[in-house]
DNA sequence: ATAGCACGGTACAACGTTGTACCAATATGC
DNA sequence: GCATATTGGTACAACGTTGTACCGTGCTAT
């Protein structure tokens, strides 16, 4: 077994308590006891239990990630970023996924699998507005991305809209008129939704430049994936349904568009201009590179784990929950008409 | 604060040990008052604490998984696997970064901040066969991928050389002759890194096809990273090599060098043949899409996590370390002739 | 009738840490 | 020279669980 704190405090000849002052830096403790105390500790190989500190404390220095699947690039360097984020507070991140599966969402928000964890990040991919009970748990929790407005936590997100106003506007500057959009939702239902919320920047862009919208170009339904992408660009070929640039809802969806578009032929951006959402790392090596939403992850991702450990640290009455939102930018590729001769790496 | 097994035990009015017995499933209990237990627990929405559950059973339930980065696709693929591995078990998994930096590879190693955590997974990028003993710490460590053979713990890992020959001979098989390596080690020092076992597959395979070499065609050093690919490609370009095939040591190198060879207006894979190694999703997306080597990632995360589990368990002596080496496979795409009409997603 | 036994349950200690309260010795103030 | 801080340390309880040992009741087998 590992040494404890009573082995250490046996062989340096001083109570367990000091021994555990040492360990915290507490300053009771004289300059040789320290050092004594120290060098037991190096030839023991002692290390804190960190379950019995967590029971005596009522903190584990973890939190945990629920995104849908790490599979998922974004999902992927968001977490990348979180645990960056987390380490410079040394904490840990225990990482969940959902699979974007209602049920997986709710048990991990109730299951109390996560149960010495200090507080939760979540990534909602399913449960909205009618779940906003089941957030009121326990433990803290900060919300990252869409969804569910109003609740009782914490939130962080992106400008949705208005960076999809952005992203349409760009494409409507460089004279497309016929923009389709990819990945939109087949349900209106849930107005808070991120396919909802960048739908509208879409339709205010067109607006605004006055262009009358065309419906079909338009594809609702399905999942963020590469196929739902693909088949999209199929369905407007095989019905002969034009158009002259494509805005998708994410990176994924874009990069799904983009192969359909070399397979029959088209050219982006000469005949497609083509925007994405996410700014993944992989779409400054796609060919063409694809422009993209930066949503500002990095930021997020910081600002989340700031959020979640004042909460943590929060005594007495809990404050009224917040919402930041990320600034964005976007990032202009080849994909659009923008040289990038050297595909150097992102941030 | 959250409700204990002490606030169930007074609400149903039996002792503590009883409502443990039950949260257990523990034979030792009555089935009228288990109902009226378990319907406290619902009413209190009771959780058992995992810290004190982890000091009391010397148990956490989670486990380590330490990888370079998680922005590397295959590490995040890699992770999402043995997340999925670990909860058929009821196990969860913390995940540290290392950067692929000897320094925090060596400090998770030793650090103890992974000190509650039932074992380890460790994927090792800059620690070699000179750092075995920090290996012999306390905590159960599987050995993910290659570096260190004869260490004192169990390794899963790949048929790294026989699988690079094979890929090799696939290229050979479509007529190639000047076969190019990308991701070559500079340092032969390190005979069991991933990087040397696989160009020793490579010159196997040329070898025994009769085929004399230039050693111009591989490339030395340089990250596994996109821009080493490309800035392969750019180094045979600008300097005249001539060649009509490329082995990249791994997927990533391989959508390095596409880019590049697009840019250069070389056709895949009528001008060049190209394969990869670790068969990322990406890969199936890719434009053309990428012939690769599938190290069987599925089968080394489940492997590795059922011998995580055993030496958790196991009591007393330890036994002897293990190495486990999972079944590869050839996946045929675009970028060596094969059409794959439907890019279909992986498996 | 009684020993024996299964069943359902309880009491208590222990896991390794840290907070609270206390204490002894030395230094300080007037 | 005596009260009073200050310093460096100790003892003990408590965090919430589970393993071990134990106990009472009622049933079965002799």
């Amino acid at each position: 077994m590992s040494p404890t704190i009573h082995d250490v405090a046996r062989a340096a000849g001083v109570s367990i308590k000091t021994v555990s002052n040492v360990v915290n830096d507490n300053p009771k403790v004289g300059p040789e006891t320290r050092l004594r105390v120290h060098r037991i500790i190096e030839a023991l190989g002692y290390r804190p239990n960190l379950s019995a500190r967590g029971l005596r404390s009522g903190k584990s220095g973890v939190i945990g990630l629920a995104v849908p699947s790490l599979r998922e690039n974004y999902f992927a360097e968001l977490a990348d970023s979180v645990i960056r984020a987390a380490k410079k507070h040394d904490l840990r991140v225990l990482i969940e996924q959902t699979d974007g599966d209602r049920q997986q969402e709710i048990s991990i928000l109730t299951g109390g699998r996560m149960r010495f964890i200090d507080g939760l990040l979540f990534s909602p991919a399913e449960i909205g507005q009618q779940d906003v009970d089941v957030l009121s748990g326990i433990e803290p929790i900060v919300l990252l991305g869409e969804r569910i407005f109003g609740g009782p936590t914490d939130h962080v997100t992106m400008h949705n809209t208005s960076s999809a106003k952005a992203a349409t506007e760009h494409l409507l500057d460089l004279g497309r008129r016929r923009i389709a959009l990819i990945g939109a939702s087949d349900s209106a239902d849930d107005a808070a939704s991120s396919a909802n919320l960048r739908e509208r920047g879409y339709h205010q862009a067109l607006a605004e430049a006055g262009i009358e919208e065309d419906p079909r170009l338009v594809i609702r339904g399905g999942k963020w994936t590469r196929e739902t992408g693909l088949d999209g660009v199929r369905h407007f070929i095989s019905n002969g349904i034009v158009f002259d640039a494509i805005f998708a809802l994410n990176d994924t969806l874009a990069l799904g568009a983009l192969r359909a578009l070399v397979h029959a032929g088209l050219r982006v951006p000469e005949d497609v201009a083509l925007i994405g959402f996410d700014n993944i790392d992989e779409g400054s090596f796609s060919i063409p590179t694809l422009t993209s939403v930066d949503p500002g992850r990095l930021e997020i991702a910081e600002t989340a784990v700031d959020l979640l450990i004042e909460r943590i640290n929060e005594k007495g009455e809990r404050s009224a929950p917040r919402t930041v939102k990320a600034a964005f930018s976007i990032i202009k590729r080849e994909s659009t008409g923008f040289a990038t001769d050297d595909a150097g790496p992102p941030q």
